[in-house]
DNA sequence: GATATTTGACCATC
DNA sequence: GATGGTCAAATATC
């Protein structure tokens, strides 16, 4: 479990963060429900600024760790293959690792958006009893910021058209998402992986209906 | 020429 | 050995 590498600490600040940005993000709904209560000293910018700075706090922490197991990852890959530098074109072996239990979300979308993200396909493959190919995309920023986002995406219905977008990690890229891009695309209610969009008024309940639910560390599934 | 996509081969995991 | 994920050369596009 990734969790093995956070602290008690780390665990405890992350959850506190997070219940401040679930009281926060309660408070802002309240203030969309009835406007005239904006008139208060406090208003839905200011929030939606406190907002943003409890995740961003939240993401410093989690990545700050995540930072530590990279390099852990790249020290002990120079140990085992320093000495390797001349082996030849088709001796590939351990130049990657294939994902064990990545941080994943999974959204099955009629359309494919635009997420706001630079992707870059790396490959496609036929799937074991799949009717389609499945799409291999990485983040554009992969090699100049080690951005370690990739996603998945196979269409699983012809029509209507019917597609499962796979998200592997988040982006650790400095090139965020344009605003105007950020869609909040949730096909049904059931569908709990959507995107923030502040830009639209009437895309914030939905947000904020997953957001006032208890906070579980174990359930972290942010997109960015 | 730079960048993105395609596609067959390679490799890890089960 | 089968399957799925990734690499990298070839090719396409701008």
């Amino acid at each position: 479990m990734e969790s093995e590498n956070y602290t008690q600490s780390d665990l405890e600040k992350v959850t506190e963060k997070l219940n401040r940005g679930r009281e926060l993000t309660r408070r802002l709904r309240e203030m969309i429900k009835k406007p005239e209560a904006d008139a208060g000293d406090v208003l839905t910018e200011d929030l939606v600024g406190k907002i943003m700075s409890s995740f961003c706090e939240t993401l410093s922490i989690l990545r700050s760790n995540e930072c530590s197991e990279v390099s852990q990852i790249v020290k002990s890959t120079e140990d085992s293959s320093g000495s390797c530098k001349t082996s030849s074109l088709k001796d590939r072996r351990g130049r990657y690792k294939r994902r064990k239990t990545l941080e994943t979300t999974i959204k099955e979308t009629s359309t494919l958006v635009d997420d706001g993200h630079a992707w870059r396909k790396y490959g496609q493959k036929h799937i074991l009893n799949a009717k389609y190919p499945r799409n291999y995309f990485r983040c554009t920023h992969k090699f100049d910021q080690g951005c370690e986002a990739n996603k998945q995406v196979q269409r699983i219905q012809e029509n209507p058209p019917l597609f499962r977008v796979t998200y592997y990690g988040h982006h650790t890229c400095k090139t965020f998402p344009k605003v105007s891009q950020m869609i909040c695309d949730s096909p049904t209610d059931e569908d709990s992986s959507v995107l923030l969009n502040f830009n639209s008024t009437n895309n914030h309940h939905h947000f904020l209906d997953m957001m006032v639910g208890p906070v579980e560390f174990a359930d972290l599934s942010f997109q960015f």
